[in-house]
DNA sequence: AATAGGACCTAAAGCCACTATAGGTTCAAT
DNA sequence: ATTGAACCTATAGTGGCTTTAGGTCCTATT
């Protein structure tokens, strides 16, 4: 049988288009298993590796938080078991990011309304500044909805 | 004349709807003045503070990061300046929260195809694992456009 | 074989905007 | 005088990386 393929930290890193850090990051925090090294100490990865690191970036730029993609990691490990939680675990998110989106549109509604409103002219008259001194002055009293808005 | 009204930082923090901490903070960073202190070292606001406090929170409620904060509250504090940069900065931040509304937009297309298409079975078969696993499974390649997509 | 320079190594700090913790002091009410 | 809440400072932790510092190794060219 023949040698293994394998390849350095910086091309595993190109090929699922991540930086090099990044890589060492998700192994330090137990995302990705403890490579191989060479003679001189450096990772040798694998194809193996290179799949599971481009689940872990595709799943991030889902927006999935790194626990969920360690569980979702662990169920896809376990390809017999039933896929409920996989299902839970997208549905919740599917769920936040819906409501992040309501709060961002809220919040769009009103900077847009303060933008409309500024004339031009100096501070004192600038409705920016106003509506950002009195709370009052927003359509809805917490309809931007607090610094959750913007998460 | 009388003396003027002051109360602790309790009462600020409460009267604002931010925590004790964060008014240290603010004024660690410098978005608050260093405050006068009673007998025991206390710090000790009046209504000034408070109202500035109110612009910073509501400020970042909105969104803005803490150094839009600032450069908006120096702008408050120039009442015949004319307001051309917050008009400059609301704007620049309406252009970022319309972009993120976008690319979570996309997100949520996304995760509602993908969860959609669960059907309940095992991982090997769930596709929400297989659309992790393969980016190509996407309908818009770049279509929720990385990490981006979530701030 | 020597050398240059890019890629790699570890460990630790920095980012944002707070939040939390630890261990102590002061205030206000009883 | 005592109690307990609120205050004080300093430091660490959060998430998900990114950056920096100070080195070692690999590979291509001379």
């Amino acid at each position: 049988m023949q040698e293994q393929e394998t390849f350095s930290i910086g091309a595993l890193a190109s090929r699922a288009g991540c930086q090099v850090q990044t890589v060492r990051y998700y192994e330090q925090i137990g995302l990705l298993p403890e490579p191989a090294r060479n003679a001189g100490n450096q990772r040798r990865y694998s194809t193996a590796t290179l799949r599971r690191l481009t689940f872990i970036r595709h799943s991030r730029d889902f927006g999935f938080s790194v626990e969920a993609v360690r569980e979702l990691l662990g169920m896809a490990d376990h390809p017999d078991m039933p896929c409920d939680h996989a299902d839970a675990i997208a549905k919740r998110h599917l769920e936040e990011v819906e409501a992040r989106i309501e709060r961002l549109s809220a919040l769009r509604d009103e900077l847009k309304r303060m933008v409309a409103q500024c004339a031009g002219g100096r501070v004192e008259e600038c409705r920016i500044v106003e509506v950002l001194s009195d709370h009052d002055q927003c359509l809805h009293a917490s309809g931007h909805g607090g610094r959750e808005a913007i998460r």
